[in-house]
DNA sequence: ATGCTCTGCTAAATCAGTTTAGCGACCACT
DNA sequence: AGTGGTCGCTAAACTGATTTAGCAGAGCAT
């Protein structure tokens, strides 16, 4: 890879300048007194061997490699993961940096090896992603440098950038709300787990948080809340057949996530209900299954591009300490009609 | 980042040993004739001060960086680009290595830039991925060194790692055919712009091969095939009711792609018909959704992880230059059933 | 005593940049 | 004539590793 790449030295010669006028004319450097010509021959000589200054030899000086580390514990198993990158990298490539990208899957001796590779790099700073938002422990070893949280809270106050569920939650409850739905409204997806261990989840408490804050200023109360253990189809499917077996019958649903509105919508449809003119069905995340339902599903989009990209912001651009809250907007979709009675 | 970290020079002077020695000491370096007890107090020293070699010192050098670029078009939008980027990742720790992601969007400019970056940063090798498989043409720029393409075949012979689509055809076509459907097959995805064009898609024409070579050993024919414009849900809902609507009802369903197949489910639903007793639907990709249908899917695998994993092994350990096939495994689930008649 | 080889180690060059310190020429001022 | 300042530029040090070339001393044979 880069084989006979023109040096630094070969473009001050073929200027007839010295290194020294070569390096500060193309770094643009303020208060030097080069010439106008000699600005011009650097910029030709340059151009003429089509040099690229070599970056390793640059950062062993400058102690910058332009280069970030993001460090996450799952990229793979979840399908948000690819735009919080990419959010980061567009980012990034605003600022000429790059992403070095390494996967800890949650494995302490992973994570050790991996932050040492990026370390051992020079790396210029470290995003360190969680794939569900969480509270967690940053180790030791990178807070020599820059640090961002990335979908995560952690106790040492660094800075960080995790979606705003609780707004989320503010915004179904109220849309619910302004459709006339009032006194049969249900819950699907509590889950104590999630709701009550920060290093589980925070998504599920503020969500919660923000949907109960909402119905109680309008004094209303919940027809319902079922339990489940994971917020996946199967258990988004029992959960409604459960509703759907008692006496009175919801005229909406809040699904915890699009996972478990899947599940509700295959119980609903067995059931030979119809979304929304029986039921109305309203969720978080905005998965791209839920643009594919039948009808569309309803939901509050997990703002991941937003949040990669707010990441680099506040990383290289500096910013507040205090968790950067990234707002999840409401898709309106055929899932929600006022209620049937 | 990495402040005051110890040299190989403090280690050498820790030592009592010069630079030399330690640094050969350290890289184990054979023939050389270092006493056992200098190999002792050099290990000793670099033990105690915690010392971590400068990659970037170290890379000017030796013009390796244990770097790869990983440059693809697209990794956000498709769910399957994480599991490409946990098998290379996976690969390339195993190896020492780290990976530099960048994406183009399939913007020349972004394309140009990238390749710089990754360029600058002297990475010892390229893996160019594509997210559809298809063939295209690398940029000249990264030929200097070595490139492997993934989930893509280029015309200049280059080494590269591709789906086995036209052997999951094949087992498409079998499982059905084993399970006793002979004459009333259909094929939902057709589409002449993705069969035809190759540096659109080469999966098209390949499970297409598969799926007729196997049916034409049998001596059987396909009952209908649907045309589809693109390979989305509502595509595969649209091709169903169309299917629906002729007097001979099949008795089995393949789907291009899960997606498809999924948007079939829902028309299937609505009519009233049962998956597998009424027909039996098969696919390809194993999407994630493939598992959470109700009855749950029976799909071939793209096996993205182990094609990553496949990538950065040919790179570094070398290989063929034939495009190297990865097996797409059937997963069968309860999607299948034998003809009702 | 001389030359030779082998052992165990080191000085210095090298990679490709950035940065510090300073040089010579010219001009102005006293 | 001497001094000081500015202008336009450069030599050399420096970053932290690897690598080449070679040195001092011991052991042995001639």
């Amino acid at each position: 890879m880069g084989r006979n790449r023109a040096t630094l030295a070969d473009v001050a010669r073929r200027a007839g300048l010295s290194k020294t006028a070569a390096s500060m004319v193309l770094n643009g450097r303020e208060g030097t007194r080069l010439s106008a010509e000699a600005h011009q021959r650097v910029f030709a000589a340059a151009e003429e061997l089509g040099y690229r200054p070599n970056l390793a030899a640059r950062s062993l000086r400058t102690r910058k490699t332009a280069t970030i580390a993001f460090v996450s514990d799952i990229v793979a198993t979840t399908r948000f993961a690819g735009d919080l990158i990419r959010g980061a990298l567009d980012a990034a490539r605003e600022r000429d940096h790059v992403l070095l990208i390494t996967e800890t899957q949650g494995d302490a001796t992973f994570e050790q090896y991996a932050i040492e590779a990026v370390l051992d790099r020079q790396v210029d700073g470290v995003i360190y992603a969680a794939m569900a938002t969480r509270r967690l422990t940053v180790p030791a070893a990178i807070l020599g440098g820059p640090v961002v949280l990335l979908n995560a809270t952690s106790p040492d106050g660094l800075p960080s950038v995790v979606p705003d569920d609780e707004g989320a939650g503010r915004s179904v409850a109220s849309a619910l709300l302004e459709l006339g739905h009032r006194d049969a409204i249900a819950l699907i997806g509590r889950n104590r787990l999630k709701e009550d261990d920060p290093e589980v989840s925070l998504a599920a408490r503020a969500r919660l948080h923000g949907i109960q804050q909402t119905l109680d200023e309008a004094k209303v109360r919940l027809l319902a809340e079922c339990f489940c253990t994971e917020w996946l189809p199967e258990h988004g499917y029992a959960a409604m057949r459960s509703l759907l077996s008692k006496p009175k019958r919801p005229s909406a649903i809040i699904c915890m996530n699009d996972r478990l509105a899947f599940g509700a919508y295959q119980a609903l449809g067995e059931a030979g209900l119809t979304v929304p003119e029986d039921i109305s069905v309203i969720s978080f995340d905005d998965d791209p299954i839920a643009a594919w339902l039948r009808p569309s599903l309803a939901t509050t989009a997990l703002p991941h591009e937003q949040m990669g990209r707010r990441a680099v912001e506040l990383l290289l651009d500096g910013g507040a300490a205090e968790p950067s809250l990234v707002p999840m907007p409401l898709r309106r979709r055929r899932s929600l009609a006022p209620p049937a009675g």
